[in-house]
Order: structure tokens, then sequence, then C-alpha cells
DNA sequence: TTATATCATCGTATATTTACGATAAACGAT
DNA sequence: ATCGTTTATCGTAAATATACGATGATATAA
């Protein structure tokens, strides 16, 4: 069947799951590294810092900003992405909460 | 097309995205805590505590033992799954070492 | 107005994931 | 030897993800 059962589990581990699943790809993880240090914003730009394609990275981003780990502002005709502190701390808890409860060391 | 193009980045990138990968589904995290906080280890006794099959959750098992999450004892007829510290320990330095470099707070 | 630049979305092909039931494999008990 | 228990794997169906080119939408420049 394949009928997702995803929604029968809880908030938080939906939540967390959601974050992993958005860092589930090296591309995905490499934007946010490049938003951070290149000193770089938009869509062309990370494209041409990548092997794929303008739409691939659009789509990218565009599951990045579904968690909300990105933010893209309109700047005339250009769009800015960045991270979003706010989120990445959260994921940055969320993760450090799962692993170190898991974890008996 | 979709060929992946998941091996064109780098070793960091792909371990990361790889653990991400096996925590993005809500059954793998309930079950690395069940792992943990119920007295549980057998793969029969995780099934009664999800709303899964026995098949679905060994696949899932399978999953988390691919990138090390998990290990699994054989026992006889049975097979005593555990988390592995070790990794558990990886991954939550890895998480956190990109989530703060790439958090500016 | 027309052209250019930037990004998103559509359509599409293929790969992978999720889920199940059925069955196989391995072991212990009878 | 046969039976029950436990787990893995196979076969399969459906959903989702990945990737691209083409096209659409929007804003600036000429």
């Amino acid at each position: 069947m394949a009928v997702s059962k995803a929604e029968l589990f809880n908030e938080n581990e939906i939540l967390l799951a959601d974050l992993a699943k958005a860092l589930s790809h090296p591309a995905r993880i490499k934007i946010l590294q490049i938003l951070t240090d290149m000193n770089v914003c938009m869509c062309g730009d990370i494209v041409e810092l990548l092997p794929l394609s303008q739409s691939t990275v659009s789509q990218h981003l565009k599951e990045l900003k579904r968690v909300g780990l990105v933010q893209g502002e309109i700047e005339g005709q250009k769009v800015c992405y960045c991270v979003n502190n706010k989120m990445i701390e959260k994921a940055k808890e969320a993760f450090a909460k799962l692993l170190s409860h898991v974890c008996k060391c």
C-alpha cells in the first residue's frame, strides 16, 4: 500500500523526522553551508556552486524553506536566501535532545 | 532523469545526509526511543508498540542498522537490538557541528 | 515597449521509500 | 522429525523524491 502512517506518531517525533528529512540530501547540507560561509544569498549564485540545475536547486531551497531552516526575501528581481537562525537553533536543540537521551554515555 | 547526484558531494556532507535520512521517519525516531526507554530489544516487542506490521518494522530496523545507529545481536531464535552509543555520539557531534557552524547566534 | 535577469513552477522520467502479506530461514521445544 | 517462535526477505503497489528542460511570472534596464 504505502499509505503513509507518519501522522500516527506524536508531534515531537514528526517535527524531528521532518527536520531530518530536510537535511537528508547532501545538496541541502551544502546549501546551508554556502549560505553561511560564502557571501552569497541568491539562488543563481548557489546554482553556480553546485553540480545541479537551477530548477533542482530551487526545489532543494523549497524543501529547506518548508521546514523553516531557510528564509527567502524578495529584493526586486532577486531573492535573498538566508538561514533562519531561530529554526537552526531549534533543530540543534531537538537533535541534541534526542541523541543525548538515546545515548547512555 | 533522477540519476542521483548525491555522490558528487564530499564525504562529510554525504555522511551527515545519510544519518539524517535514517532519522527522517517518525517510526525510526520512535524505535530509538523505545530501545532506550522501554526494557525491550526484540523486534516483536517493538512491533507491538508501533502501528506497523512486522515486516515494515524490520525494514525500519534495517535502515537504522545500515548507518550504524542500531546493532542487532542474534540470541538463539531472537535478535536483540540496541542503540550503538558510538554512532549516536558521532551523529550528535556531526549535527551539532553543522548546526552550530550554520547558526550565527 | 521590449529585452534581460532572476526565480518558481509545470511536466515528465526515473529512483527510492513506505507499507503490506506471504514466505523463507533459523532456532528451540516437543 | 515436526511444530511453534522469531526475524528477514521477496514480491508488489503506491507514494514521494530527485533531476532536468521548458515555460511562466516578476522586476529592472534599455
